[in-house]
DNA sequence: AGCTCATGTCAACGAACATTGACATGGCGA
DNA sequence: TCGCCATGTCAATGTTCGTTGACATGAGCT
């Protein structure tokens, strides 16, 4: 985004000629673009850029930009982030996580702003069905496990964007104790989700 | 959208000279395609078209593209939703129409959505600090009342939200018991969020 | 009726975009 | 060293968009 210093690093780092390279150097930049921008804000022209390639060249590796924006998505999604987390911290830390800045876990944010702007584009959206059930839903729901799993992950799931969106659009950090209930309730939250018992109201 | 009825109908009413009339038109077909595509995927043309009015217009009346959506926004959130809820039922009744299809509550969807699309479109986003802050959380966090009441409607807005992606996202009805069970966590954690007593765990 | 101004229509502009095919060129095998 | 093909570059095309100013027209007033 019309950042100098890339430019520089291009030109002082030209590339030698290798289509793999160039391949994995768009698809890095897509991913980056997509998730920032969404689908629909974001140009060929500016990946390329940022990949140090020419527009043309994305054509060629990837067919088109809908393809590109696909493989981009997937390959966001290749490695889930849910198994290596400690169970019994985990409603607590992803609060904490939700909570403060954008920039405490920011790969993670990453991949699922990505999702989320793939969602809420209408371009986009048709595309998702599927993809979401594989290598989202369905994560969620191995992870969860016990009795109606499937239901359980729709909710967290929903959940999690929602406070994802909530942080996208919530400017400053909360602070003192506004801080510690949004986290202690968002918490629970998700605390409730990982138990197939629920919870007496 | 490519409508032929809408075209018909317009050259069936044409409307008398009407600035009022005409401006009214257009804004309300402003609120409908903003809130369907998203700021920039409606095009000026089509909610012209779909206003039975010409482009021009649209910069006579309102300025510009960016002033007619904010119009359209303040416009969507002119009169609030909750008061009129009942307590006892609310977290259930919000909870079904969440897990049933998009057409139950056609103006209360309409709304949100117009709201999640603004929020998620990286051109309106900086946007929306205050509006969320006086017409969205504001009336949240009055309706929810009691102790920190200001965190918990955050929280309430980003599950509403997140609620509303996971309908937008997810094609099919839910139905038998992942219906049953759904309903019954999202009602458990609305009704947790209105009480200011944070529960057990 | 005639005038007039609010209201509506139209065509065109310039920018941005994805896509495409023609062209240049560097690296590698013969 | 020479030639070829993968790789990279460039310019052009057609489309869509927001915006703009010139022009037409109808309703209401004198």
């Amino acid at each position: 985004m019309n950042d100098p210093a890339a430019l520089v690093r291009v030109r002082a780092n030209p590339r030698k000629r290798d289509a793999e390279a160039t391949r994995a150097a768009i698809l890095a930049a897509a991913k980056t673009q997509f998730a920032l921008l969404g689908y629909d804000c974001t140009a060929l022209r500016d990946i390329a850029r940022e990949a140090g390639a020419d527009v043309a060249l994305v054509k060629r590796y990837f067919g088109g930009k809908e393809a590109l924006f696909l493989e981009a998505l997937k390959a966001s999604f290749g490695s889930d982030g849910l198994h290596d987390w400690d169970r019994a911290s985990f409603a607590h830390e992803m609060a904490t996580m939700l909570a403060d800045s954008p920039h405490v876990d920011e790969a993670r944010t990453h991949r699922f702003q990505f999702l989320l702007r793939a969602a809420t584009s209408p371009t986009t959206a048709p595309l998702l069905n599927l993809l979401i059930q594989d290598r989202f839903l369905g994560p969620i729901r191995d992870w969860l496990g016990g009795a109606d799993a499937e239901a359980r992950a729709r909710v967290f799931a929903a959940s999690y964007i929602g406070f994802l969106v909530e942080r996208l659009i919530r400017g400053e950090a909360l602070l003192g104790r506004e801080r510690d209930v949004f986290i202690d309730r968002v918490a629970a939250i998700f605390a409730a989700l990982m138990s197939d018992r629920e919870a007496a109201t």
